[in-house]
DNA sequence: CTCAATTTGTTCGTATGTATG
DNA sequence: ACATACATACGAACAAATTGA
């Protein structure tokens, strides 16, 4: 009768690895705060129903990932010089987004081939021809987005060089005389592969939040197609809803 | 030369666990369609840096859970069958919110011990006393949802056998002569502990999506504090911007 | 100061899982 | 399918540091 996966039966991720998450997660959301004593090992093996070896090397874990120091006799204790996680606050107007990406410095990376645009439904028809841009998104040398943009080669040819240097949706904002139609975004949560984990420096499946954006212009054609995808860790989504409440019945 | 982590260098998850994800995230995206015949195993090999046993074993796992079949001699393929994750579209605006969980009947749990409701900075006062209500959503059987909710005490006491069948924001927007201030959700991307992967019947360690909302009444007084974590993979967010990306300069 | 209880640190033996060639 | 090497997990016993009675 243990809380716990028996190995490799549960998504086969080591046992001392799920430990470690959950520990690491108590920490992140403060349930143990920076100096606190954490539950002792005999406690953890039987609120986790493993073995003590199990509970020690999901400690050893954290130790070493700097968020916990232990002493004999004493306890183990949740690090105080922790750094928080500074969340990204995504806007959902989009100028506000666009003054967003507007502080970042995109790196761009060569991108290997081109997977076809993907458009979903009402969101506009392809252009003839697009660009494939691939950079990275970073924040104190910390990368936090991969982004893999298409862009109609008619805009981009407006300002070439622009487009290799700067965000993407950036400089369309600033075009003149360009028409926008509409723009839509989509989110879901999905997990890192290997690729996406080496240039987000995150570990192989860890979650994360894929954003897929089109902006169309006036005749509904989708000028950019963007997929950008986030570290779970460093998103954080407002919504401030209308006071509207009282009348959803009609 | 490996593409891939060395065991255990990357999370310390399992390689062919991780070579699993990725092909299962590329049948998951459409990069090969049901009917496909996916990657030989030499050619997986080489892309992976892995042995072919390990090839095998991720290519096993993906078979057991129904999303490929095999043939000797000709090849391995995605499995025609296979079910599209249908997502669950939250809406952005409260009132269709509280339309989209009226469709839900939340199956309540025991709650062990309240923690004490949570407010960040903005989000109003806290009222004196609370009841804490466990439930769980489903749809076609499957839970996709685990709410917490702190419920201001006076609001309960208004029409506590409602509350206690139906979802709380549903009964609150029926309520009469209550006046609502504001109402604000947060969203995090976190992954899933024990506890929550149990009631969610998902693996631990699999992305979450967490809402944090908190409803005000007229006197700035949190009467709904609520965590909500969904299971990451029936989530979907819409954003639909408004055209004003012309401006964003002033 | 000593003793006992608590808590982390260390080690052994064994069984099974993971990965390579 | 086999041989090899290493990682994971269990249970149990013992050692060392800290604390408070």
């Amino acid at each position: 009768m243990t809380n716990l996966a028996r190995p490799y039966e549960w998504g086969n991720i080591p046992l001392y690895v799920q430990v470690a998450s959950s520990l690491r997660r108590r920490i992140e959301l403060e349930h143990w705060k920076p100096g606190d004593k954490i539950s002792t090992i005999p406690e953890l093996e039987k609120e986790f129903g493993v073995a003590r070896v199990t509970v020690r090397r999901a400690i050893e874990l954290l130790h070493n990932e700097g968020l916990i120091s232990r002493q004999q006799g004493r306890g183990t204790f949740v690090a105080k010089g922790i750094k928080k996680n500074r969340w990204l606050e995504l806007e959902v107007s989009l100028s506000t987004l666009v003054k967003f990406i507007e502080d970042q410095v995109p790196k761009f990376i060569e991108a290997k081939e081109a997977p076809a645009p993907n458009l979903g439904l009402f969101e506009g028809v392809l252009d003839d021809d697009y660009v494939y841009l691939k950079s990275i998104q970073s924040k104190n040398r910390e990368p936090f987005g991969l982004v893999s943009v298409h862009l109609s080669r008619r805009i981009y040819d407006l300002a070439p060089k622009a487009f290799r240097e700067q965000a993407a949706l950036s400089v369309i904002s600033h075009l003149d005389g360009l028409s926008i139609g509409r723009a839509h975004q989509t989110l879901i949560i999905g997990t890192a592969e290997v690729e996406t984990a080496r240039y987000l420096k995150t570990a192989v499946h860890s979650p994360t939040a894929e954003f897929h954006c089109v902006v169309t212009d006036g005749d509904d054609v989708a000028i950019y197609v963007a997929e950008i995808i986030y570290r779970g860790d460093c998103i954080k989504l407002d919504i401030e809803f209308k006071h509207n409440l009282s009348m959803p019945r009609d």
